[in-house]
DNA sequence: TATATTTATACAAAAAATTGAATATTCAAA
DNA sequence: TTTGAATATTCAATTTTTTGTATAAATATA
């Protein structure tokens, strides 16, 4: 037997390797590989995965997206994230070392008002609040992604 | 309801903060938190969470090991690599935006011999070789880490 | 060592995740 | 548009994960 993560693995790699038009043919590529699964299961592993159309000139094929990762990203986030503290003026979040960049991109892109930036180090991220009466809204949007079910 | 993420999160927030000396003690702290969970619960959780006893004057404590978490972020890793490729001269991996850093952390961090240094954008890590002979062992070296399974 | 306390595990129940078949929906080409 | 191909989704079956209870095993204490 293989595993979800073998499959979502394989995939990855073969579509990084090879122009996949459409999911049928995925489902070819992937039995050689000894991995049966229908087409049905690829549509969903290819939200999962944040693979994208691109469009080129033969047509437009399927392609791994650097910037959605579908949720798999809200999944790495929950993992990284230690606490989440605030002072009167601005939010500090712990993260595992060597992963507050990534974390900080993250909420860098949730694009909310809320927050004016963070700055990132090695395990920890600062994040200012665009006014200091959103701080405790702010720690209550970080908790929440933090706990949240996947979608 | 509460996911098992948050009640593990939560965990390692409650064993950073306070001393706790057994399981039973945490079970009570997890339930005024509003998390109600058995003692047995808290034993497998300890062992996914790499969760230690460490002796202190007072008696032995429970905390967070440092070495397991990075046992966790191997996992991670998987996910965030998108692709590796090299020239003659050095190798380029790709990853998620804003995930660049912490891939290059953890690579730094193999302190493997065959890699001088990296350097990484947001997306990007350039890897540099300690001789240009190796550049077929470190992208093999990296591809490995890629495909590895969840434990 | 004997006893009490604490932790780990076997087992079963319950909950959640995964998947395929069938089908609805979307998209592209004519 | 209309038609055919491609993709997404509903539903149900299946598998995996999570959890508590009961208890065994390990550890600490007297």
């Amino acid at each position: 037997m293989y595993s979800k993560t073998h499959r979502q693995n394989k995939i990855k790699e073969i579509l990084r390797d090879h122009a996949i038009y459409n999911q049928e043919e995925l489902v070819k590529f992937l039995s050689e590989e000894g991995i049966e699964v229908t087409q049905a299961t690829l549509s969903r592993d290819f939200q999962e995965l944040g693979v994208v159309r691109t469009s080129a000139a033969e047509g437009s094929r399927y392609t791994l997206n650097v910037e959605e990762a579908g949720n798999q990203i809200r999944k790495l986030i929950s993992f990284e994230i230690l606490s989440v503290e605030s002072n009167e003026m601005l939010i500090i979040v712990r993260t595992l070392a060597g992963r507050a960049q990534g974390v900080a991109h993250y909420i860098d892109k949730l694009n909310s008002k809320l927050i004016l930036g963070t700055i990132a180090g090695d395990d920890t991220i600062l994040v200012v609040p665009a006014n200091v009466k959103n701080i405790a809204d702010i720690v209550q949007l970080i908790n929440k992604i933090m706990n949240e079910e996947k979608t």
